[in-house]
DNA sequence: TTAAAATGATACGGGTCCGTAACGAACTGG
DNA sequence: CCAGTTCGTTACGGACCCGTATCATTTTAA
């Protein structure tokens, strides 16, 4: 496992990941909003509004219209915890599986472009 | 120069950066600022509104609009080029430096990280 | 000199997002 | 039971961004 990136690549990689995904037909999403998807399928769940947003460092409106416009695009799922009814449980989708396996192909590939492409 | 992310680690490296600049004070670019931005600093001058809208595959309102609101934060600045006045170069600050080598410490310590942190 | 082309900015109508404040629904403890 | 707490959502006014169409300015070329 050998992660280096001295400045310059870092900034390479930043700049030519962004730009491919400005350029991809599909909408952007915001740095909330990919903070929270990747959050979702990274880590263990549970995923709930008050614990997104308390690591987030944001308010719960602005979780819950995220999880809105995700929703929308079906990346990911919304569904009432059955043992405290409160809560929001947020969940996977398959589409949204297929979308960040996606973008770790984008990230993966302009690494590895890093060091021919200098 | 070793760059070699496999698909877990470049996720993690996207969510764990994305989420330092979400919990930074600092309003978050957006992907296609993030993209200008990155241009300008990385790449030779000159850079004009047509150029970068070409290269990003916007209309040329989308440049202006951004330009707009990153010269509000000091991030780039706009200049009549003289040799053809109906161009306007956009061109680096000291702030705008000052940005871009924050955002690659992040980018750079997070890679780092992925080491130990997995 | 003048019509055409090129450049960046602006107006417009519509959409999204922001934080604050208020709300209903569900749980908890006395 | 029932007041208090904890959820997530919604309402609101304001800010930003979108693409299309249009504009003024400048350059080019006939």
């Amino acid at each position: 496992m050998a992660v280096e990136l001295n400045t310059a690549e870092a900034l390479k990689l930043w700049h030519d990941t962004h730009l491919e995904l400005v350029r991809d037909t599909e909408p952007d999403l915001s740095a909330r909003q990919t903070t929270i998807l990747l959050t979702v399928y990274l880590e263990p769940p549970p995923h709930t509004v008050r614990g997104l947003a308390a690591k987030l460092g944001v308010t719960k409106p602005v979780i819950t219209r995220a999880l809105d416009s995700m929703g929308r695009m079906d990346l990911v799922n919304r569904r009432r915890d059955p043992q405290d009814r409160r809560n929001v449980l947020v969940q996977r989708t398959v589409n949204g599986s297929l979308f960040v396996e996606r973008l770790a192909d984008t990230v993966c590939q302009r690494a590895a472009r890093l060091r021919t492409m200098m």
